[in-house]
DNA sequence: CGATCGCTTGATGTTTATCAATGGATGTGG
DNA sequence: CCACATCCATTGATAAACATCAAGCGATCG
């Protein structure tokens, strides 16, 4: 397997042998989370940020009522809590959704990359501005669409991401996330989270199998969730000069 | 008036005069905009960013069928679309809610900065991170708070923010937005903001005259937003070294 | 002075939450 | 291998939060 956050960056930018080497020196320290184990635990203050190397893991919050908000889904490539490098405290914990191979990279080690690295520096502050244009997309979904159609908006962004990591085939992927998880990441309750992922079924957008998902009319889908790639910034390559 | 951007940064950390020096030197250019006037157009690819000097504006996406979602509003201090300089094409556009005094800053005396001041980029990728977490939060109260919980919050953020930048006295300030705006950012109809701030103020927790906003019962108005300052991240310092 | 803007109010309809219960699938200890 | 528990998806009935539509009203402004 070649390594997940090489393979991220590479899309975003043309590394040199030494900035490879250099990624693959920060992250040679992993860990493995069983389903629902916590990685990084909600208001803690990591020295080391998270990289998901395998599996699927949320990002969460709870209000102080204790309902709980997922902020995102991560994938395989991402640095779930990169953010923690200089926010120091992790207003949202990250726990596993299935088993995950993390990389536990020393903000120590980030640190020297700001002095000596920059372009690498310019790359990892963009996956955290990628980031945050997710946050801005999801903030769209939940303040000015319906329920269906903040699903089938995440239906697409799942695609598209699982896409670029290989995860994705024949308009079908698997998705480990329970329709209660699905109802905290956009505000709905589970009953209807159950109820519109009927009704997607029904109209024939999409089909699902246990944990697989099938797009079967990739156009509509992309229609009734009012989406577009942009924001993701797939292989978008930022200059080295 | 002294600088707002040195003045934002130095609340986040301590910098040398040099990098003072170089931070008075890229945003020597300035421009003013008249309320409602489009600072950053929506899907624009800016070859500056823009830092609030003076004045009040949003930022702002519109879903596919032309509904807005405000996802920020800033305030003098606040680089506006700092993002822009790594990921390029702006989702969402940045207008003026009031008169506004906006610095220009070269996106290439940034990328000269990440080369030369490691430091500084830290401090500048901190503010970003404060931004994502901002989005975060208004992403909990959107999807997992009632409107008047919602409504709460913000001002009880607002109330902070503009206290970190001295536009905040006795528990009052002024919040030059209308209730269509509060409608457009936390998801809610501009008649149903009318009603719940109408409770609000019959419950005695605000008062508000023209633009004018009164907290009048701090305590309360944080329990009823479940609002704690903490995402702010104000006055939290970055170790130089 | 008409026009626009922002705030307010009332009446009605829709989306979605909540409560309560069921059933299949999976896993676990005895 | 079975009894039991747990998790997750599903269904029906009722209630709450909020949207939408429509109209009026004061202030401001060219």
């Amino acid at each position: 397997m070649s390594h997940p956050l090489i393979g991220r960056l590479e899309r975003h930018g043309s590394l040199s042998g030494e900035e490879k080497q250099v990624l693959r020196d920060i992250s040679s320290r992993t860990a493995v989370y069983r389903p629902r184990e916590e990685i990084v635990p909600e208001g803690s203050t990591p020295a080391h940020s998270s990289l998901i190397l395998s599996g699927f893991a949320t990002r969460h919050n709870h209000s102080l009522d204790g309902k709980r908000q997922i902020t995102a889904f991560h994938v395989p490539g991402d640095f779930a809590d990169l953010h923690s490098f200089l926010l120091k405290k992790m207003e949202d914990g990250v726990a596993a959704l299935t088993e995950c191979t993390v990389a536990q990279v020393a903000h120590s080690d980030l640190k020297e990359i700001t002095k000596n690295y920059p372009y690498l520096t310019r790359v990892l502050w963009h996956t955290t501005l990628v980031d945050a244009a997710v946050h801005r997309a999801w903030m769209t979904t939940l303040g000015r669409m319906e329920a269906r159609e903040r699903l089938a908006h995440f239906l697409c962004e799942m695609r598209d991401r699982l896409d670029t990591i290989g995860l994705m085939q024949d308009n079908s992927y698997e998705l480990p996330i329970t329709q209660e998880e699905l109802g905290d990441a956009f505000g709905i309750s589970t009953v209807h989270v159950n109820r519109v992922l009927q009704d997607l079924r029904a109209e024939g957008l999409i089909t699902s199998r246990g944990k697989t998902l099938v797009i079967n009319d990739w156009e509509r889908l992309q229609q009734v969730g009012q989406y577009s790639s942009d924001y993701l910034h797939i292989d978008q390559k930022l200059e080295r000069d």
